[in-house]
RNA sequence: GGUCCGUUCGUCUAGGGGUUAGGACACGUCCCUUUCACGGAUGAAACACGGGUUCGAUUCCCGUACGGACUACCA
């Protein structure tokens, strides 16, 4: 069983899920799947400070609703219980305290402000201050200070944190399962924090225990975190336990200028950067979501798992199930991804065409009866983008013209078009099936009675009708107006056109 | 500043020592449609630069430029 693939999604619940973070659970979902083995969720709340209440119950929602659904961890369970990490705090604690009793970790006393101070003294010398090697002996740590003294300072309840004993000389290497070999020397890694002051692990000690402990194979991860990657193989390394696979992810992009995609992006774009809507609980703005927009989870699955991998064939539409076969983290990118909306649009229009209709109908147009919002569906279905947009259309349809297309009258109304119009206006009262062809039928004859051709009338008539020179099948948009409307429409347009 | 990562059409990308450098989005044109949209066809559009290696580099190597991430008791 230690051989079967585990992979998780670990995020903190500090805010709405960004768009990112669902690719790339989307990625560890695509290749559990894949590799048949089990895709766990793991909430990484340390920090006490940046904690958002709702964000993790936002994170379940927005996974379940795209179906990126995890086998284990919040939400669902599993043997490796608790997966919250603030659940866990305890346990960190216990390994800490091995590092420290093998000498590869110690103990650190200096405060926030005096770190602060040291930094910003050797940004004024115009270098980086680096808690490592050459700085830990002249700093206020059990390095430096005499054993009794260390003892002391604990003993009077002075907080401290827990750091890891970076090698002074080595290298560290590992291989990337996107960007293969990665080396770093170990002298351009600090003494990271472990421990903090509160009693709470850092990300990279929890990171690395449960990982451990949870039997993560492969961390399929966003390259952020690839510069600590090489502390979290010596975080291994310190415990003597095998490493599992990397794979950092390239970054999303924003879709102008540079820099990684950020909400600012959201805001000024009109798109969104978040599966769903998000209200901060503490300022109460609210964010765009996805779902609210009217991306449909087809869509923006098909969408995200396109910005950085791709399946090496020209096949563009995939289902979840589809991805999960084709995947591989082979075929994932390196480089960063900009951020196209309008792709994102497209894939939606396509699978907005694939929906059932009957389904659309029932919940978009709830006030329509079945058959009506059904025909309102066809009609439309290929003229948006989004499905809410069906009720606008449907309510734009229903309303009577205002305003009539300037540029179409200009050019298409004359003599032949009113007199078309006069003759239409007195047979359709007459028309006995009031369906498409009949309607078509009965206008064509009337037309060609009088020697007039329907291209010279056709266009004048929509706009006489809808007020627009461009819009839906014609004969059918009559059929749903209803004979009456229609007949009513004409002559009011027929009064307020100009005389030729 | 330092460390690390990256760079093929405007965008997402395929490809990979010898190719007419392929596809998708967006854009143009045409067809379909008595309109528009959908759909179909088609066009324009790319290997960042400089050195190597090689008979031959877009592809391999090294630099340069540019971009990005990280550089917290945040993840």
């Amino acid at each position: 069983m230690t051989d079967s693939v585990r992979v998780r999604f670990a995020p903190s619940p500090t805010g709405a899920l960004h768009i990112g973070g669902v690719r790339t659970a989307l990625y560890n979902y695509l290749f559990a799947r894949k590799m048949g083995g089990k895709f766990l969720l793991r909430i990484e709340d340390t920090d006490q400070a940046r904690f958002v209440p709702g964000a993790e119950q936002y994170i379940l929602d927005s996974l379940a609703w795209l179906g990126i659904s995890p086998d284990e961890g919040v939400g669902v369970g599993g043997p490796h219980e608790p997966y919250r990490q603030s659940e866990r705090k305890d346990l960190y604690k216990a390994y800490a305290d091995q590092l420290l009793a093998d000498g590869k970790a110690y103990y650190a006393f200096d405060t926030s402000e005096e770190l602060d101070a040291m930094r910003a003294s050797f940004e004024s010398q115009g270098s980086a201050f680096q808690y490592n090697s050459l700085t830990r002996v002249k700093l206020k740590n059990s390095i430096a200070l005499a054993p009794a003294e260390v003892e002391q300072l604990i003993a009077s309840g002075t907080p401290y944190v827990i750091r890891l004993k970076v090698p002074a000389k080595g290298e560290v290497r590992f291989q990337d399962s996107i960007r293969d070999w990665v080396h770093v020397h170990t002298s351009s890694i600090d003494d990271k924090v472990l421990m903090k002051s509160d009693g709470m692990p850092t990300y990279h000690l929890a990171n690395v225990v449960d990982d451990h402990i949870m039997e993560i194979t492969h961390v399929i991860r966003g390259e952020e975190w690839l510069p600590s990657a090489p502390l979290h193989i010596l975080l291994y390394q310190a415990f003597g336990w095998k490493a599992p696979q990397f794979a950092h992810l390239p970054l999303l992009l924003k879709p102008e200028g540079n820099g990684k995609l950020s909400k600012r992006d959201a805001d000024l774009g009109g798109f969104p950067v978040f599966p769903m809507e998000w209200t901060d609980p503490a300022t109460g703005a609210v964010s765009k979501g996805f779902k609210q927009e009217g991306y449909l989870k087809e869509a923006t699955l098909n969408f995200l798992a396109f910005l950085g991998w791709n399946p090496g064939t020209e096949q563009e539409m995939f289902s979840l199930t589809e991805l999960a076969e084709a995947f591989s983290l082979e075929r994932i990118n390196k480089a960063g991804a900009k951020f196209d909306v309008k792709k994102a649009q497209w894939f939606n229009e396509q699978y907005l065409k694939l929906q059932d209709p009957a389904a659309l109908a029932k919940e978009y147009l709830p006030s329509l009866p079945a058959d009506q919002g059904l025909s309102f569906v066809s009609l439309f279905l290929d003229r948006i983008t989004f499905p809410q947009e069906l009720a606008d259309k449907v309510a734009e349809f229903k309303a009577r013209p205002s305003v009539y297309e300037e540029a179409v009258l200009a050019s298409k109304w004359n003599a032949d078009a009113a007199t078309g119009l006069q003759f239409i206006a007195q047979a359709l009262p007459s028309v006995d099936s009031w369906e498409p062809e009949g309607i078509k039928h009965a206008i064509h004859e009337v037309l060609e009675a009088n020697g007039i051709k329907m291209g010279k009338v056709m266009q004048i008539l929509r706009v006489a009708l809808s007020g627009n020179g461009a819009g839906p099948d014609l004969m059918i948009s009559m059929q749903l107006w209803g004979k009456q409307e229609v007949i009513e429409r004409l002559s009011a347009a027929l009064a307020k056109f100009p005389t030729v």
